[in-house]
DNA sequence: GTATTACTTACGGGTAACCGTAGCTAATAC
DNA sequence: GTATTAGCTACGGTTACCCGTAAGTAATAC
């Protein structure tokens, strides 16, 4: 298991439950640190590496309240970007309370992070997953936000979209169409969105153009 | 039934046959007349009007063969023509050798023939069928171009316009279908062809486009 | 042989679809 | 309030579709 830990979080509460988690994973407390300042985690972390000591693991919330001091990094994004630029090996687990997938996607995807876990009910038990998992080299998400990476969250089939293939089987124009959504207050109506849409639809479906991909969802039974 | 019968056809043989059926629909022989030459047969007419005394009934061939006479009208297509610009009430029924669809349907909506029989296995029992209906204002067809008026000659789904379809709905340009056509030595697969062949398929199945196509054929399980 | 008819093919102009880009708006985080 | 993000809209350029016309070809009648 990991043997030295750092945590990164202004909040001293939920500092101490991460406490909890490590103790309970046998992770000697001489060698979990704390920090409420980004600056100052990034610093422990240079300071470690130039001792030959490095973490091997940092446990980091996103958001951190302004107060008096003046900080170069203000938030979790930061101090994140300024190790990956650093080249620091370290493997991360985001802690945080947001839990908008964007947000997500996009720490994974730039920064390479290892897990994200999201601060509520469940945060005690999904922290020691994730930190178990990122011991095994594997990545972990909180329930909540588990479909951030899935491309299944863009797979959705909306209602809008079903409506607009039943239009295109009924041979309307993408501008007929467009006059059917605003006449009966569906939006978006523009023929660009409509454009916009089947594309996206075209993608899912794997059709080559519209006739395509009504044929394949005619095949479903979607429309 | 009716009293006065012109009959119209070079082949003297063909011309007895006539002659056979009509005796048998009590027509008495001394009010059918015989002609061999469409000039001769608009004299014929056009004399009987003036005397009071018209046919009504006409008998005639389409196809003359060519003699040492100089004729006006060459064809019963061009003695049917003078009958109907000269306005003469006539009850016309062809009696011809020639089974084209196209000859038919031409002759029935230009010149507003009433009868068509097709000179061949069944032509007695055939002229005597279109006498009967002409007489009763009915319209009459041989067997062997009955559908010549019928839309459903038009409406006809052929192979080749099911492997259009599927083409189609498997999302391929018309350029595409083109190429596949000519790789498997489908006929013809030219662009302008198909799109000629989509045109008739959308007119037929009330189509606005080819999605709308795809779309109505698959829903009748053509496709 | 010629004439006629149907069918196939080629081409050009107008329209819609497709695709990328950029600007705008609404909602949210901070 | 500002900053950020997602979603909606507008626009221009390329491609494909649609449609009419015309020319070429094959089959048939004569």
């Amino acid at each position: 298991m990991f043997k030295k830990v750092l945590i990164v979080d202004d909040h001293i509460t939920a500092n101490s439950g991460v406490l909890q988690v490590l103790e309970h994973l046998k992770i000697e407390k001489e060698n979990v640190i704390k920090s409420q300042y980004c600056d100052d985690a990034l610093l422990k972390i240079k300071r470690a590496v130039l001792d030959k000591d490095p973490y091997d693991l940092l446990i980091t919330d996103l958001h951190f309240k302004e107060d008096h001091r003046q900080v170069q990094l203000s938030s979790g994004d930061d101090l994140i970007k300024a190790i990956r630029d650093n080249n620091f090996a370290l493997p991360i687990i985001v802690f945080s309370g947001i839990s908008l997938l964007q947000k997500v996607r996009f720490l994974f995807k730039e920064f390479n992070i290892n897990a994200y876990v999201c601060k509520g009910r469940y945060a005690s038990r999904e922290l020691t997953q994730a930190i178990e998992a990122v011991y095994r080299k594997e990545q972990f998400l909180s329930l909540e936000v588990q479909n951030a990476l899935s491309p299944k969250n863009d797979l959705e089939i909306t209602d809008f979209d079903i409506e607009l293939a039943k239009q295109l089987s009924f041979g309307k124009l993408q501008n007929q169409i467009s006059d059917y959504f605003k006449d009966n207050n569906i939006t978006p109506s523009s023929v660009s969105s409509i454009e916009k849409r089947l594309n996206k639809l075209r993608i899912q479906f794997k059709a080559d153009n519209a006739t395509h991909l009504v044929a394949k969802m005619k095949d479903l039974g979607l429309i």
